[in-house]
DNA sequence: TTGAAAGCGATACCAA
DNA sequence: TTGGTATCGCTTTCAA
């Protein structure tokens, strides 16, 4: 076995109670020389307190648990990183889990999460509504942060979100303005909050500027680079004619790039192209892509302070925090 | 208060004991009648068991932590995704921890993962001596897998590595059999084994060919983009001819491709070049890398499955696991 | 088949 | 400033 508090207070001649309190840094009820004594002896034995001990004794674990649909998607570890370092400084551990955008997984996670009590839970959902699955977030007592994503009906604690529909609002108009009257739009997976609201930009955008809207120019994808390449060669395929294409992220216009090039399309010359998240390979790829930045760091500290504010008791003065994406212009649309 | 295992109890009119004996299925011990009418209860009120205090119980916790240097580096989510697979199969939850490459942040979380009492640790350690930091593995009999990169010196469980050497001489021979006799090797940071076998590796092939080891060509990166770029910026600055660049990784391989799209040299009409990984944007970008093939999801489930029988006290046939990378030509190469 | 009680490793209250 | 002890929620052994 593992040496314990017990162990220690034998060794020091105090009781449990005296070690505790010098574990947990109590500025009073311990002398100095005490104090000091314990504190060797915890140095020399390396005694580190059992964490699950004192998480059933105090019901809390400083722990967050994070749970994100994909961790292959690049937007997401920039997401997961911000998270981490304030968690960090503030002493909490986060335990990720990943859910590959499934439903079933989505709630295992959550479920082990507040088994193994977690004090908070920030969550990018993959669902649209929460009907049909109930968390236990109420129950417990546990305050949820949703990031990214919203679902309906559920009653969260917090949100940090972009303004999706003012992004693609702005995104389209670029286009528009370039000259292009025959958008193609590659969206995101049809369950998610997200997906609609990048849909209504881009129509609003249309509306706006006296454009047709033709669902045909509409194809669904998953986020996922083959879906991008599938989305063009599906409109190329039936010959619906676009000189422009909005992705929903940066991976699928990379995957509409590539299918662009292999059908011989130029861009930005006959194509334009613009993503959406800047991820950092956004950059590398060739024309380098046109994008909407996501900002991902402050998405990740404002969720991270609001769960830490929960956690901690304090009100939030906001508790659905919106923020703004912003074009970033490269070379896959005409200057 | 949640409900608890004592609440079941009462309303169930049974000891704590019967209860816990239906939570964990135990065969025998609670006839069928009761048993049933405890899982009733056990449902009505959503009573999940609260895996700390089993924790404290049983000193076992399912759960493993995985220790992974960057998150960023798309190497590791592919990774990290065959780990959590394998582990949840078996119904083992895996806590990611970050360590933005820093050996203090490496230490801080195997320390706050041991006391949390998982199982064991998979570790991509940053680490390539472990003559400073004596970890707690042996005190608390926690088995640590190595995962990608060895660390002199450190008595881990088992490892599971890729045969860089092998690799490197590979992807080298193919460059050298293309007529190039001046290649720019872009290495890893300097204190990983794995730079140590890469360089090996080029080393090696340039011998059996005869050719001349310049130490002006290998320069050295940190595995992300831009150190890629200033890698083939510095050799083109200090004017030091070469016609291939082979990098240690796919992302570094990405911005040298960059960097010489900048500096006017056709790829790989004029200069050839090869990465490392086969990541998924290296055939996204232009022109699509030739690289080697890192086996992930062998990687990820073998170190998974050797965790697993460590933890389950199985004995290991082989505490080194070594796998082999295998050549992806593209265009970055010429046919 | 069932239950009583000890034990896991901590915290925290109340006395001394 | 200290210590004794109840407590947290679970498992497990031993008796009934």
């Amino acid at each position: 076995m593992s040496v314990t508090i017990e162990y220690i207070a034998r060794m020091a001649n105090v009781s449990k109670a005296t070690v505790s309190r010098v574990i947990n840094n109590k500025a009073q009820g311990v002398g100095k020389e005490t104090r000091a004594r314990v504190q060797r002896l915890i140095d020399e034995y390396g005694y580190k307190p059992n964490l699950l001990a004192r998480g059933v004794a105090t019901s809390r674990t400083k722990t967050i648990g994070l749970v994100i649909p994909d961790i292959t998607n690049p937007f997401f570890p920039a997401l997961i990183k911000a998270i981490e370092h304030c968690a960090s400084e503030r002493e909490y551990t986060v335990v990720l889990c990943n859910t590959d955008s499934s439903p079933e997984k989505e709630k295992q996670s959550i479920s082990t999460l507040i088994a193994n009590r977690v004090d908070g839970i920030i969550l990018a959902t993959v669902l649209e509504e929460q009907r049909c699955i109930p968390y236990d977030f109420a129950k417990y007592n546990i305050p949820c942060v949703l990031i990214d994503r919203r679902t309906k009906g559920f009653d969260y604690s917090a949100g940090v979100f972009v303004d999706n529909e003012y992004a693609f609002y702005i995104a389209a108009e670029l286009l528009i303005k370039h000259g292009n009257r025959r958008i193609a739009f590659i969206a995101g997976p049809s369950n998610l909050s997200t997906t609609q609201e990048r849909l209504a930009g881009y129509c609003s955008a249309l509306k706006q500027y006296a454009l047709h809207y033709d669902p045909a120019l509409v194809v669904q994808g998953n986020f996922q680079y083959e879906s991008g390449y599938a989305a063009v060669m599906r409109l190329h395929g039936h010959g619906i004619p676009f000189t422009a294409v909005l992705a929903s992220n940066d991976v699928m216009a990379i995957g509409a790039l590539k299918a662009l090039r292999d059908i011989g399309r130029a861009v930005p010359g006959e194509v334009e192209v613009v993503g959406f998240d800047n991820i950092q390979f956004s950059e590398m790829v060739d024309p380098p892509l046109t994008t909407l930045d996501q900002p991902l760091y402050e998405l990740g500290s404002k969720a991270a302070e609001a769960m830490l504010a929960l956690i901690e008791g304090r009100r939030l003065d906001d508790t659905n925090i919106r923020m703004e994406a912003k074009l970033v212009v490269r070379a896959s649309t005409r200057p």
